[in-house]
DNA sequence: TTGTACGCGTTATCAC
DNA sequence: GTGATAACGCGTACAA
C-alpha cells in the first residue's frame, strides 16, 4: 500500500491537516515539528498522491498536446520544446495525434479537457472558426503554434510565413535568378498562402513576373514534391530555381532534378523552408529557411504555464524565420 | 461550472448514486429510470470526472511513455504506433523525454509511477539491472522496447537484433563481397553488440576474416556515420561494403563517401538498419534492414493494455527485421 | 501552533 | 430498485 499524509500523522502522533501543513513547508507552523514530519514523511518514502491533489485542487499539473503526426520532423522537435519547460517545472504531457483529421482533433481537445489538462497547446491546428465556442466553452487556456485564431482563451505562436517567404525568394533573386518558380502544398492552409504571398512580393519588388505554370502544388511531402518537381521540368522556358513549401517538398524536388539529370544547383537551384535535420541528409545539402522550431514549442509552453500562473502574457508571438545557407542554391549558369 | 452527478440527481430527482449506476448502465435498474437520467445527463452536457474516478478507483486510464529523444525517427513511429492503441482505447499517453540520461530515466519513471499512470513502456532504456529493484517496488507493470530485462512487472518487445546483423551481412555477402566493414555506434549498448554479432556470424559462415581496422564506431547519428568512414576510407586494403548500425550512420557514412569521390554502390556498398523513411530521401536511396517500427509500438501497447485488463500476455516478444533492397548495394566492381 | 470538519466527484457497501 | 453513507487522499475554513 502507498503511504499517505494520513499514515505519517499517525506516525507522528499529530492530525493529517498538520503533515499536510507541513510537508508544503507551510509557515505557521513549528519548525521543529515540521522537521520531523518531514522526516518521518521521508522515512517512510512518501509521495503526494497528484490525483487526489488534483481533485482538491482542480489542477492537474498536466498539460495536453496536440499534433497531427509525429512522422513529420517539424512537429518533433515542436513537442521536444515543449516537453523540456514542462518537465522543467513539474508537468507532465499528455500528447494526442490527430492525424490532420479536424473532426479528430475536435475530439481529442474534448478529450484532453475532459482529463482535466490544465492547458492545451494544438500544432499546425485544422480547427476552422466555427469551433471557437466550443473551445472557448472548454474554458481551458489553449495555445496555437503555427494557426490563427483569435477569441478568449485562444493565444498563438507562430513564425512570420509571409517574411520567410519573402526571404528565400529575395535571397534566389539576389543570386541573380530572374525565373523563380513556387512548389506550394495543397495541405497546407493558411501557411501555404502566406509563404507564396512572401515569394509573389519579393518578385513583384524585383520587377519580375510569374508563368502560371510555375505554379504547382505538392502535399508537403516528399513524394509531392517529386512528383510537383516532374511536372516542373515540362515547363518552357523552365525555372532557373524553385522555392519549396517546405524542406520534405524540396527534397522531393531535389530527388526528380537529380534523377532528370539536372545539376543542383548549377542548372537548377532549390531552396527549401523549416530548416530540418534531413536537409544537411541530402547531396547538394538543403539551403532553406528555418523556422524555430523548438523555440515554438519552448515559447508555447512557456505562454501556458504564464497564463495558468496567473502572470501577464501576451496574446499573440510572431517568430521570424532565418536563412540557412547550404549547398543547393547558387547563381543560374 | 462543470456538470455532475450530483447536479443531475437533482435535476431528476433521485440520489446520486442511482445517477452513478443509471450512467454506467447498472443491470439492478428500472430500464425507464436509467433512459430518464442519461436523457437528463445528456442534456446538462456532463462529462463524467476522470480524476475523481481515478482517485476511487486507482486507474487514470493513461499510460507513462518515455523516450530517450523525438528527433531520432525512430523512436517517433514507436510513440506513433503506441498512440494508435492506446487512443483507440481510450487511454491517454503521458510522454517523457530522457536524453539518453539514465538517471534521468530513472527519475521520470518514479515520477511516471507517483502520477499514478496504470503502466509504463521505456524505448531504448538506459537503465541497467540494477534499477530492477527500483521498478519492482513501483508495482507498475512496464514494458520494454528494444531492451532487455526480465523480472516481475517487466515485459518487453524487442526486434531481434542478431538476425538483423546477419541479414545485412548475409544479402552483402551473397552480391559477391568479401570485404565487410561495419561501422557501429558507441551508443548502441547491447543492440550494437547484436547487430555486430550477427553480421560476423555471417561472416564466418562465409569463410570470410574481418580486418581490425574494418569495425569502426559512431555515435549512431549522421555525424558520427561521416566521422567513421572517413577513418573507413583510409584502410588499406579499403572494404568494398558497409554495414552502418543504423540509417542514420549510414546516410552519414554515405555522405562521407559521396563527398570522397566514391560511387555507390560502384565503388562502395552501404546498408543501413532501422528502415527510416530518411533512406529514401538520400541518392541513391539506402538499402536497408527495416525494423517494425510501428508493430515495435503498437505490440507494447497492446501488451500493457492485456497485462492491466488481467488478460493473459506473453512476457517477451521478438520481432524480426526485413531487407529493403534500394540502390545503395551492389555486387562489387 | 495545531486540530476538527468538510468538500472535491466518483464508486462501493449495505441497508431499506 | 433505490438511497444513505463511507471512502479514495488531500487541502482549507474555522475553531481551539
Amino acid at each position: 500500500m502507498r503511504v499517505t499524509i494520513k499514515d505519517i500523522a499517525r506516525a507522528a502522533g499529530v492530525s493529517h491537516t498538520t503533515v499536510s501543513r507541513a510537508l508544503r513547508g507551510s509557515e505557521e507552523i513549528r519548525p521543529e515539528t515540521r522537521a520531523r514530519i518531514q522526516a518521518i514523511a521521508e522515512a517512510m518514502g512518501y509521495r503526494p498522491n497528484p490525483v487526489a491533489r488534483a481533485l482538491q485542487g482542480r489542477r492537474t499539473q498536466t498539460l495536453g498536446v496536440v499534433v497531427t503526426r509525429l512522422s513529420d520532423p517539424f512537429h518533433t522537435e515542436v513537442v521536444q520544446g515543449i516537453e523540456m519547460v514542462a518537465q522543467a517545472r513539474g508537468y507532465g504531457i499528455l500528447l494526442s495525434l490527430s492525424h490532420e483529421d479536424p473532426e479528430k482533433e475536435r475530439a481529442i481537445v474534448e478529450l484532453l479537457a475532459a482529463k482535466q489538462v490544465d492547458g492545451i497547446i494544438v500544432a499546425a491546428s485544422r480547427l476552422g472558426s466555427r469551433y471557437l465556442p466550443m473551445l472557448e466553452a472548454l474554458r481551458i487556456p489553449i495555445v496555437l503554434i503555427n494557426s490563427h485564431q483569435t477569441g478568449p482563451y485562444i493565444y498563438s505562436v507562430a513564425t512570420d510565413n509571409v517574411h520567410g517567404g519573402y526571404l528565400a525568394a529575395a535571397y534566389l533573386i539576389r543570386l541573380g535568378h530572374r525565373a523563380i518558380a513556387y512548389i506550394g502544398s495543397r495541405r497546407g492552409g493558411r501557411s501555404n498562402q502566406d509563404r507564396y504571398r512572401g515569394y509573389r512580393q519579393a518578385l513583384r519588388e524585383a520587377g519580375l513576373s510569374v508563368r502560371p505554370e510555375w505554379i504547382v502544388k505538392g502535399d508537403g511531402r516528399v513524394e509531392g514534391g517529386e512528383a510537383a518537381m516532374r511536372r516542373l521540368l515540362e515547363a518552357d522556358p523552365r525555372p532557373t530555381a524553385v522555392f519549396c513549401y517546405n524542406d520534405l517538398t524540396a527534397i522531393g524536388a531535389l530527388k526528380a532534378a537529380l534523377r532528370a539529370g539536372l545539376r543542383v544547383p548549377g542548372d537548377l537551384s532549390i531552396i527549401g523552408f523549416d530548416g530540418l535535420e534531413e536537409g544537411t541528409y541530402v547531396t547538394p545539402t538543403l539551403t532553406t529557411v528555418a523556422q524555430p522550431r523548438r523555440q515554438l514549442g519552448r515559447l508555447a509552453a512557456e505562454m501556458l504555464l504564464e497564463i495558468l500562473e496567473g502572470r501577464p502574457s501576451p496574446k499573440h508571438i510572431l517568430l521570424q524565420g532565418t536563412l540557412i545557407e547550404r549547398e543547393s542554391c547558387g547563381p543560374p549558369l
